[in-house]
DNA sequence: GCCGTTTTCGGCCCGACTGTTTTCAGTCG
C-alpha cells in the first residue's frame, strides 16, 4: 500500500517562496523577488490548507489566489506534490547560505549576506559570529570596524529574541510610552501607531508617531528611556530603539501639518498603504508620510480624515487596514459601523472560585459593576474539567441558587446562572439537558482531544451546537497563541449550523485565545450569526479584556453592536439566546392560537 | 513574477538612516 506523503503546510510553501525572493535578490533581479515575497505573505495569511485548495481546485484555485499567477502556482504544486522545490534546490546548491538565518540578524539584507558568503564563506548565524569575533567581517569591502560591531551585537539579539508578543502584554506598555511622550515638554501629539493601533492579536513591535516644537529632543529623550536596552539609530525625526521587554519600539516625529498622513502611515498596514499609494498615483498624487501632494503642493496631511477624503475615501477605522475589501467598501460608503470600545453592557463567560476562578461570584459582580456593566453570567467549568473543580448537576444547581440569592439583593445589577459545559470527543456534553435547562446561560467548550480530523472536530462542536440548551459557543476553536495549534474545524459548517441553530459564537477575549479570530468573526457577521465578546476572567482586573481585546478582535472582523448579543440591554440579551427565541416561538405560538375561533 | 479604470505589455510605494561609497547602496519600516 503505498504511504501518503506527510502534507506541506502553509508555513512551509511561505519560507520556501521567502528563500526563492531572497535567492533572486542576490543576484539583483528586479521586480521578481517582491512577487515571490507577495505571494509568500498571502500564503502565510490563508485560513485554509494550500493542499485543500489544490485538491479541491487545482492550479486554477491558487491562481485565484491574490499575487499568486501561474509560475507560483506551479512552483507551489511542485511543493504540494512532492515536496520539493528543484529551482530553490539549485541555488541552495549553488550557495549554501542559511539566508533566513541570517536576515534575521538586524543591518543584514540578501545583498550583504552574499558579500559575506562571498568573501568569508558565511553560511549561517554561528558563521557570521565567529568572523566577527575573529575581526574578519571588517576588512570585506562595504563593510568596516562598526558594522562588524553591530552585526556582533545583533546576533545575540538574534538568540535573544522571542518574536512577536501578545497584543494583551504590549498594549499596557504602549499606552504607558504614549503617555510619557506625551508628556514631555513640547509635545503636541503623541500617538500609539502599527499594529497595536490595528488591533493585531500579536505585536513585532512598537510604533509612535509625535508632534513636537523640537522634535530632536524627543528623540533623543526616547533613546534614553530607562526601559531602552539598545539604540539601533537615532536622527532628528525618528529614532529605533530595543525594549528590556525584548521588543523593539520606533518613533517618528513630524509636524503638524504630516501628523494624519505620518499616523495614516505607520498605523499601515503595509498592504494597506500600498493601495492608498496607488489610488493616489492614479490621481496624479503622491502620498508619504507628511501628506499627500499635487506636485510640490501638500493637499491633506493634517488628519487621518483629510487624508482618506482626498483620496475619494470615507475614514477608515484602523483595524480594518488589511487590505480586505475595506478599501473598495470606504469608496463606495458602504463601511459598517463598527461596535465601538465602551459598547459592552454584559459579560457571559466569567469563572469564579467554584472552579478555577479566584474570586467569589460577589466580587466579581462587584468589579463587573465598577466597569460599568450591567449583567454577568458565572460560568464555572463542569465535571470533566476535574483539574479546575468543575461542578457536577447538583452543584451547578446549589450555585444558582446562591446566585438567586444574591440576585434578592443587587438593584440594577444581574447575575446569571450558567456553566461552561465540556464538549467530549464525540460531541456530547458533560451535564445532563435537564439541569442546562435550568440554567440562563449555557457555554459550550472543547478542552481536550484538540487533535482530531476536521470532518471529527466539525461534526463534534456542531452535535454540541444543536443542544437545544448550548446557548453559546465559548473559544470555538480553542487555540492558544504561540502554545497550541486552532482545532481544524470547518468554520463555514460551523457558521452555518450557528445560524441554523441560533447559537451564539463567542469572541473569548483572553489575550492567549483570541477566539474566533478576527478572520472567522468576519465570516459570522457576512452569514448572520450572532457573536458573544467575553472576557473570560478568572480574576476580577481581568474582566478589562473583553472592552480592549475582545472588541479589537471584533472590529476586526467588521462586528457591528447590532451583531453581539451582549452589546444589547440585558432583556434583549436573554431573547437574542437559544431559551429566549424559544419562549418567544412558544408565546407567539400561543398568541396564534387565542386568535382563532374557536 | 504579478497585474489591469494605462488590460496581454510595461509598469511595479516611498523615504530615513547608516556606514563608508567621496555620491550612494543597502536595509528597514
Amino acid at each position: 500500500m503505498a504511504r501518503r506523503r506527510r502534507s506541506v503546510s502553509n508555513a512551509e510553501v511561505a519560507r520556501a517562496l521567502r528563500e526563492m525572493a531572497l535567492f533572486l535578490e542576490m543576484d539583483g533581479v528586479a521586480f521578481k523577488p517582491r512577487a515571490y515575497e507577495k505571494a509568500a505573505q498571502v500564503v502565510a495569511g490563508l485560513d485554509r490548507p494550500l493542499a485543500q485548495i489544490d485538491e479541491e481546485a487545482g492550479a486554477a484555485g491558487l491562481e485565484a489566489l491574490p499575487e499568486i499567477g501561474a509560475g507560483i502556482a506551479e512552483r507551489i504544486e511542485e511543493l504540494l506534490h512532492s515536496g520539493r522545490l528543484q529551482e530553490l534546490e539549485a541555488l541552495r546548491r549553488e550557495r549554501p547560505i542559511d539566508v533566513l538565518e541570517l536576515i534575521a540578524v538586524e543591518g543584514l539584507g540578501a545583498k550583504r549576506a552574499l558579500a559575506l558568503y562571498d568573501a568569508l564563506g558565511i553560511r549561517n548565524v554561528r558563521e557570521l559570529e565567529r568572523a566577527c569575533r575573529a575581526g574578519r567581517v571588517r576588512e570585506v569591502p562595504g563593510f568596516g570596524a562598526k558594522s562588524e560591531a553591530r552585526l556582533l551585537e545583533s546576533v545575540g539579539f538574534v538568540a535573544g529574541s522571542r518574536g512577536r508578543q501578545l497584543l494583551g502584554t504590549v498594549l499596557p506598555l504602549a499606552r504607558e510610552l504614549e503617555a510619557r511622550l506625551a508628556a514631555l515638554p513640547g509635545v503636541r501629539h503623541a500617538a500609539v501607531a502599527g499594529s497595536i493601533r490595528r488591533g493585531r492579536e500579536t505585536i513585532g513591535d512598537l510604533d509612535f508617531v509625535v508632534v513636537a516644537r523640537e522634535p530632536a529632543r524627543i528623540t533623543e529623550a526616547f533613546a534614553t528611556m530607562p526601559e531602552v536596552v539598545r539604540v539601533y539609530g537615532r536622527g532628528e525625526t525618528k529614532a529605533l530603539v530595543r525594549l528590556e521587554a525584548g521588543i523593539d519600539a520606533d518613533l517618528r516625529a513630524v509636524h503638524e501639518a504630516s501628523f494624519g498622513a505620518a499616523l495614516v502611515y505607520f498605523t499601515g498596514s503595509k498592504a494597506h498603504n500600498v493601495e492608498l499609494r496607488r489610488i493616489a498615483q492614479k490621481a496624479g498624487l503622491k502620498l508619504n508620510e507628511y501628506g499627500l501632494f499635487r506636485g510640490r503642493e501638500r493637499i491633506a496631511g493634517r488628519s487621518e480624515e483629510d487624508v482618506y477624503d482626498a483620496l475619494g475615501l470615507a475614514w477608515i477605522a484602523p483595524e480594518l487596514r488589511e487590505a480586505r475589501g475595506e478599501i473598495e467598501a470606504a469608496r463606495e460608503g458602504r463601511l459598517p459601523r463598527l461596535i465601538e470600545y465602551g459598547a459592552l453592557r454584559g459579560d457571559l463567560q466569567i469563572q469564579t472560585d467554584w472552579s478555577d476562578g479566584s474570586a467569589s461570584i460577589e466580587e466579581m459582580a462587584g468589579a463587573a459593576r465598577k466597569l460599568g456593566l450591567e449583567y454577568i453570567a458565572i460560568t464555572d467549568h463542569t465535571r470533566d474539567l476535574a483539574m479546575t473543580g468543575g461542578s457536577d448537576e447538583a452543584r451547578l444547581l446549589e450555585q444558582a441558587q446562591e446566585i438567586a440569592r444574591i440576585n434578592r439583593k443587587l438593584r440594577g445589577f444581574r447575575i446569571l446562572s450558567g456553566a461552561e459545559v465540556n464538549i467530549r470527543a464525540d460531541g456530547s456534553l458533560d451535564i445532563a439537558d435537564d439541569v442546562l435547562a435550568q440554567l440562563d446561560v449555557v457555554g459550550a467548550a472543547i478542552h481536550s482531544a484538540f487533535r482530531q480530523s476536521r470532518e471529527d472536530a466539525t461534526r463534534r462542536v456542531l452535535r454540541a451546537m444543536r443542544n437545544p440548551h448550548v446557548d453559546i459557543l465559548f473559544h470555538p476553536t480553542a487555540r492558544l497563541l504561540g502554545r497550541r495549534e486552532p482545532v481544524a474545524l470547518d468554520i463555514d459548517a460551523v457558521v452555518r449550523a450557528a445560524v441554523e441553530t441560533g447559537t451564539v459564537l463567542e469572541i473569548d477575549a483572553q489575550p492567549e485565545r483570541l477566539d474566533l479570530k478576527d478572520e472567522f468573526v468576519r465570516k459570522a457577521v457576512d452569514a448572520g450569526a450572532k457573536l458573544a465578546i467575553d472576557s473570560d476572567a478568572h480574576h476580577p482586573g481581568q474582566l478589562g479584556w473583553a472592552d480592549t481585546l475582545g472588541i479589537a478582535v471584533a472590529r476586526r472582523g467588521w462586528a457591528r453592536r447590532e451583531d453581539v448579543v451582549n452589546a444589547q440591554p440585558l432583556a434583549d440579551c436573554r431573547a437574542l439566546l437559544k431559551d429566549g427565541r424559544a419562549a418567544r416561538s412558544r408565546r407567539k405560538r400561543a398568541a396564534r392560537r387565542r386568535r382563532r375561533p374557536a
